[in-house]
RNA sequence: GGUUUCGUAGCUCAACUGGAUAGAGCAUCAGGCUUCGAACCUGAGGGUUGGGGGUUCGAAUCCCUUCGGGACCA
């Protein structure tokens, strides 16, 4: 049990020996002390006036007196204003930490079977910085979720069909001379998202020309000959043609190689892709059990549509007057599908916050359709990545590319490794391997760092930083820690010691709120607390390694008490950041 | 126009979901390696939490209003 629920046992008894009143957990609010005042954790008395029906002061009084006697754990208390202080005893610190069990995944009597979705692509351009802050969070989410005890399944659908995809098609067919990724030593991704830009190029050209002849803008659009064609070739892969379909999957292969590269060095991967050529029939037959319902109706010209306007929402289309679904639709019969193909409890979808009204109205639809499950969804909103001049925009080529940004970073890390040449003894690969996890490091606790709801800024012109809030300190954190593990490899690591310092007790109190933290984290489904908590336990750890004598310790027992003290801080971190899918490096 | 979301130090982010004197990093300044790894540590300066009102013992947090940015829906 946590000192926490310790003392919020012993509360509610001293509450109901003070005053004859019972409370629920909810009313003690235990929080950990200010740094500023003596004690480990504070309860707010405020709350409890008017049950005690006395000041604030000697409530807090009453209650530390009581509550000592029914804890031994704490030692002694002091009261400031309405703050109860609490002092828990150097004994029970060091019981915690002997017998500490940080393992995971955390037992979880509510056990869930979770899918979490991220990433989902389209597959004419390659990943971009919103990508990345989108896989790095999902990745991140789905790995709390499973050390809090779920079993999770990951996902991405891609976005494999539609007008974009024909788009690079056509361009490749017209401009292409049969040149493929390996003919041209491009990453597959890359080539067919060229593809689409020039596409895009010559698509304006025709536009600009039909409006120079007195078209309007919105005709243009539609009239250009390579719209047409663009178009003609949607239809000939809905309808299979054979040549069309081999050209598609072809081009779609392509844009697979070069995503898994990126996600290789991402370091993420997928239990299971959902492609969206495969989904997109599903739904419209929901659609019509829904209509048989009466929870949905038909427009005269045909088209189907719900009235959310009871909800403060709006009327949604979701049948075409000529049958062919929208996004709704098949996202709708996709949940109805995954749900019983796996027995799911529930489905994350990691998606930016533009979609907020896109899942509401969603959510809102499978409820109002009388599925159970409408509850086990979540929408993992997460805010934008901006530049310093704003949205990143294709047209302005402002778009920061995945690729080039890890090649960055590995080039900045391979620097400052160099520059530190800690790592001459290693081989090319295994120091190639440091300075890979190094850079991954920075750019994924960058992103993962920030609350995931609130949007973010990336400016191009500042290299992410390696020194102070970052992945690579946590990371150096721990090479420290493993550098003492290597150098006592060997002796007899036993102790015994009566009496801790302060920093040592805060690292123990610190480590004991691992499991509490992966529970909020998991509960809030933000990697920006976990990734909070390791950067605090490490700046904790390397205040501590200053002010004290690890190796040289004046006394054998002393010594070999915070060597255990580091190894402990060092996995709790390693584990932390494991999640977050940053690798620890043993040097650096 | 309607809905929604955000605004915290020069910059990037925190603040245990209503608690104590709003904390970190970067940048700036001053110290600290002949000693366990300095990608570090110790300290200083830097704030009317966009503005105004309200609720509360207590507000960055909740409500109203206003200004400014973003997104979504026509």
């Amino acid at each position: 049990m946590s000192i926490e629920s310790i003392i919020v046992e012993a509360a509610i008894k001293a509450v109901k020996q003070l005053y004859n009143t019972e409370v629920s957990d909810k009313q003690i609010q235990v929080q950990n002390t200010k740094p500023e005042f003596e004690g480990d954790l504070t309860i707010v008395t405020f709350p409890l006036l008017k049950i005690s029906k006395k000041s604030p002061e000697e409530t807090a009084k009453d209650l530390g007196a009581a509550i000592q006697e029914l804890a031994p754990e704490i030692s002694t208390f002091n009261v400031v204003k309405g703050f109860l202080n609490l002092s828990v005893s150097e004994k029970y610190w060091l019981n915690a930490f002997t017998t500490l069990n940080n393992s995971l995944p955390l037992a979880n009597p509510n056990s869930k079977i979770l899918m979490v979705e991220y990433s989902s692509p389209n597959t004419n351009k390659p990943l971009h910085l919103g990508h990345a802050r989108n896989i790095f969070l999902g990745d991140s989410v789905a790995e709390i979720l499973k050390a809090a005890g779920n079993k999770v399944i990951k996902t991405q659908i891609i976005n494999d069909r539609g007008i974009h995809i024909c788009k690079s098609m056509i361009a490749w067919m017209k401009w292409g001379n049969g040149e493929t990724p390996s003919s041209t030593g491009e990453k597959g991704d890359h080539f067919v998202g060229r593809y689409y830009v020039l596409f895009e190029q010559h698509y304006k050209k025709e536009q600009q020309v039909l409006i120079a002849d007195g078209m309007v803008e919105k005709d243009a659009k539609t009239k250009a000959a390579l719209f047409q064609d663009a178009s003609n070739l949607l239809r000939q892969w809905e309808a299979g043609d054979a040549k069309t379909v081999e050209l598609w999957k072809t081009m779609n292969s392509w844009v697979y190689e070069g995503f898994d590269a990126t996600y290789k060095k991402f370091g993420v991967g997928f239990e299971k892709n959902y492609y969206e050529s495969q989904t997109y029939i599903l739904g419209k037959k929901i659609i019509e059990e829904g209509l048989a319902k009466g929870v949905f109706f038909k427009k005269e010209d045909g088209s189907v549509w719900i009235d959310l306007t009871a909800d403060g929402l709006d009327q949604k289309l979701l049948l075409r007057s000529d049958g062919t679904s929208v996004y709704i639709t098949q996202d709708i019969g996709t949940a109805v599908d995954r749900y019983n193909d796996y027995k799911l409890d529930g489905i994350v979808y990691t998606v930016m916050n533009e979609q907020d009204y896109h899942f509401k109205v969603l959510f809102l639809i499978l409820k109002k359709l009388g599925y159970s499950f409408w509850e086990g969804l979540y929408h993992l909103s997460y805010g934008m990545v901006e530049l310093p001049s704003g949205r990143m925009k294709t047209r302005e080529g402002t778009v920061v590319d995945a690729d080039d940004l890890i090649d960055e970073m590995i080039a900045t890390s391979a620097q400052s490794t160099a520059e530190k040449g800690k790592l001459d003894e290693l081989s090319l690969e295994e120091k190639n391997d440091v300075i890979r996890k190094i850079a991954i490091g920075a750019l994924k606790y960058y992103m993962v760092k920030v609350d995931p709801k609130r949007s973010m800024l990336f400016n191009p012109e500042e290299s992410i930083d390696f020194n102070g809030h970052t992945g690579p300190f946590i990371q150096y954190i721990y090479v420290r820690t493993r550098s003492l593990l290597r150098k006592t490899a060997g002796e007899n690591l036993s102790w015994k010691v009566q009496t801790i310092s302060a920093k040592e007790k805060e690292l123990i109190k610190k480590i004991t709120e691992f499991p509490a933290t992966i529970k909020e984290a998991a509960k809030l489904y933000s990697p920006a607390i976990l990734a909070n908590y390791c950067y605090d336990l490490a700046r904790e750890y390397s205040a501590f390694w200053a002010d004290h004598q690890i190796l040289k310790a004046e006394e054998i027992n002393t010594k070999n008490f915070r060597i255990a003290l580091s190894k402990a801080v060092g996995d709790t971190l390693a584990q932390g950041m494991n999640l977050l899918g940053i690798e620890m490096p043993e040097r650096m």
